[in-house]
Order: structure tokens, then sequence, then C-alpha cells
DNA sequence: AAAGGCGAACCTTAAATAAAGCTTAAAACA
DNA sequence: TGTTTTAAGCTTTATTTAAGGTTCGCCTTT
């Protein structure tokens, strides 16, 4: 989750900073409307914290700059108490909620979640199918010709990165950055175990199916050796 | 269920709010009309409660602007007795029901009822029946072969999460929003210490039953680790 | 050009560790 | 008073680690 905090009160950028990143966000912070504005238009970040009186450019220039130029990450407008015109523009110029100052930490968390889980719900179909495999987020599923099967929290992430984008190949950090959050602490051994494990899972699925698919099950999820993994690309055709 | 009810007499707003958090509804309360109006646009409420008159913008101005922004939750409001002007604007503006003051908690309840219940034809009916268990929203009870058993609110209301969606897994912070309002100040074990009970008196019921549905009782409610909570599935295709 | 050897990358399994969830009673709330 | 929340110890399950085993590509040798 990459959040841009726009706002010029240094200390107070800094502390709230500091707080998300304890939260695991990754904080980026511009104390400057104009360079915010730039910001905003060549990044795509997941969310935005934006106060709405700045130097140089005030939050309602920046934020219809950002929706003309089809940039529509969530963006949460912090404004002076009781400021209610400054409110109600940021609304129409589509901020996606706003919060007076003073306030605490804890509600700006509260939003920030609430505003990602809102425009995640949307981007996020409900079940994804690919050949004889299709998985159902919101059961939280893996459907093989018509048998169920429950994974663990991991195998299932990591499935669902695969079947996303099958074709492609996905490296050992694109994973970890993905199913674990970050590359960083994650040994090459755990990828290769949750690899390992599912690729189990789905082959004894495969030999319950009546359909052949592939000659060896253990194949479903390939190796290409120094640059990562992905789903076996006869199984894409096949089901089509 | 998410009620905001606009209500500047505070003594009414406070018992009006307590009444309705005692059937399970989560109720926020604001007494200012600006506010309201701010609220409105930024939440998707299940349903608001909203008084005419009101200091700073009155209900009239609120409602064109909510619909304008096609915030379409049902609106209920409450007019002063006798004030036929008043009705008839509100229903113009997009009200869809009016309530004269004074009025009875009993009278407001089963207008809030049917008017959730009108529109969302899944969420609220009188009563709601999955399988071998039934649920009466009226009077907080389930009724399970039969036996009627009365649930305490959280429970009752976790249990309509659950089942208004079989099949469904329901994360912590689904449920946290949905039955306690917010997901941030509610801990996890809340939530587990709720499950245990309800899974306890659900299970007591399934006991006395005759006809036998699962094995084991406790798994009426499946725990799918990492994901969240959901009705156990053979109980649904059983019942049918 | 084929055979053999070597090292890096990858696999597999079980054991160790960590995390998630359960339950009960007691405290806090309303 | 009845309901909800917290706390603590406990159980279950998931994840990571560790260790030894494969496989593959590459380089050397013949």
């Amino acid at each position: 989750m990459w959040i841009l905090l726009v706002e010029d009160e240094k200390q107070l950028a800094n502390s709230l900073k500091r707080g998300l990143e304890e939260e695991g966000y990754v904080v980026e912070v511009i104390h400057d409307g104009e360079e915010a504005e730039l910001e905003g238009i060549v990044n795509d970040y997941d969310l935005v914290v934006l106060d709405w009186r700045l130097p140089k450019r005030d939050g309602k220039e920046i934020l219809e700059r950002w929706r003309k130029e089809e940039r529509n990450f969530p963006v949460l407008m912090l404004t002076a108490m009781g400021d209610l015109d400054h409110k109600i523009s940021g609304l129409d110029a589509g901020a996606d909620d706003y919060m007076s100052k003073p306030f605490s930490f804890e509600e700006l968390l509260a939003r920030i979640r609430a505003l990602s889980r809102r425009s995640s719900d949307i981007t996020h179909s409900e079940t994804k199918k690919v050949g004889p495999i299709e998985l159902d987020t919101r059961k939280h599923k893996v459907i093989i010709c018509g048998i169920e099967r429950t994974l663990r929290p991991k195998e299932f992430t990591l499935l669902e990165i695969l079947l996303n984008e099958p074709e492609t190949v996905f490296s050992k950090t694109q994973i970890a950055e993905r199913v674990w959050g970050s590359a960083y602490y994650v040994s090459d051994n755990t990828i290769e175990a949750t690899i390992s494990t599912l690729r189990q899972k789905l082959a004894e699925s495969f030999d319950e199916c009546e359909k052949v698919y592939l000659d060896d099950h253990s194949h479903i999820i390939e190796t290409i050796r120094g640059a990562g993994y992905r789903l076996n690309s006869s199984l894409i055709k096949e089901g089509e």
C-alpha cells in the first residue's frame, strides 16, 4: 500500500508518516502543492491524503488536475475545523472522504482502511477462471473440474497471482512482494516450500479429474529456471 | 445495518439511538444539518432517519443534495405534527416515508424495517431461512427444527450476516464493520468470543433436533483460517 | 561431439516456530 | 440486570527453517 501524504506542516506530516509506516504502509511525504501535483500525475499511488490548504497550489486545484489526468486513487482531504465550503467543494472536485483537523491518528487509520477497501472491492472480481482452474475469492476456494478445495492463505494468494496473469513469469522477488508484502525478509526457500505444497494440492485435484489436461500433474506450475514461475501454458490454451 | 440518525433534539436522538442499538442496528447520530449533509455524501448508509427541521440546513436541502450525488439510501423523514406542506415537499425531494412527531418507538422500528426490506429484497425480510436455520428478525430469535431460541443483539446480527450470503466467507473486518459499525476499535478477540457463544447456542439447538444435519454441531459456523467465517456449506445443500 | 563433473538453482519433507483462533471467567458497561 | 468486552491460558493450524536430495545448464575433457 503506497500512500502519498501532502501536508505542509512538517511536524504533523512526520508524525503521521511514522505512524503509518508502523502500520506497514509505504509513505511518501510532500510539503508543497506544486510538487504534489506533479508526483500525483507521475505516480500511481494507492491512496492520497491531501491537506486542503497548501502553499503555491491549493488542494482543489491539485485534485481537479489529477482527476482530469484520470488519476483515480482515492483521496482523503484534510480541512480546517468547520471549514464547510472547502469540504463541499472538495467533495465536488472528487475527494472521497474528508477529515477535519484536529483528528486522532486512530481515526485517520480507520478512514484510510475504509477507503482503500472500498476501492479494492470494485476492482477485485469474484471468481477468476483459467482453463479448468477456478478461483472463488469470495468463498476462498479453488475449484478444479468442479471439485472444491481450500488452500492455506499464502498458497491461495500465490495461485491468485499466477492466475491473474497467466503466461507471465513471476520472479521470486515479485512473488515475495505480492504474497508476503515485501521481498526483504522472505527467503527463497520459503517460497519454494510454498510452491511445493501448492503444487501437490493442485496435482491431487487434477488426479481426481476425469478429463486429462497434462501428462504430469506436478507441472501445473512451471519452473523457469533463473527466472521464476508461471502457470503451465498448455493448460491455458486447452481449457478455453 | 448502518443507520444515520439526523436529529437536533439531543435527548430524543440519544434515546432513539439506544433503542435502535438494542435492536442490533449500528447507529450514528448527527445533530447538525451541515455535518449531516457531508456525512451522507461520504458514507454509504443503509438507511437515514432525517428530521426535517434542523439548524443551518433544512431536511429538504440536504436530501436534494444527497439525491443529486446519487446517494440512494432510503430516507425516513420526521416532521412536526400536521405539517402537511413539509411532508409533500419531502416526498417530492426523494424521501421514502415520513413520520409525524410524536411517534412511538415501535412505530419507528416498524417503518425502518419496512423501508430496509423494500430497498433490498435480500437483506431484510421478516424471517430468513437457510436450511434448517430460520431467523425471526423481529423477535431476535433463531428457530431450528421448530425450536426457538433468543439470541443477543450482536450474536443475532452476526448470524444474520452469515445467513444472508451463505457460502461467502466473511473476514473479521467485514464482520466488525457490519456488526459493530467500524473495524478499528473492535478487537479480534471480541469477534471470536461472540462467534464462540453463538456457536454454542446453535449447537445446543441442533442437539435437540431429531434430524441429524452434521456430525459435529460445533461446526455450523466454519472457520476458514486466515480468511474468516462462513456457514457450513453442507448445511446449506442438505436443507434445500 | 559425447561423457563426465561441478555448482547453482530448485525440491521435498519433517521438525520447529509462529500465528490464528477458541474458551472461560471475570471485569466493565449500560 | 443482561450484555458486551477483555484477559489469559490453551488448542489448532499455518508458516518457516533446515537438511539432504534432485535437476539442469555449463564447462571440461576426451
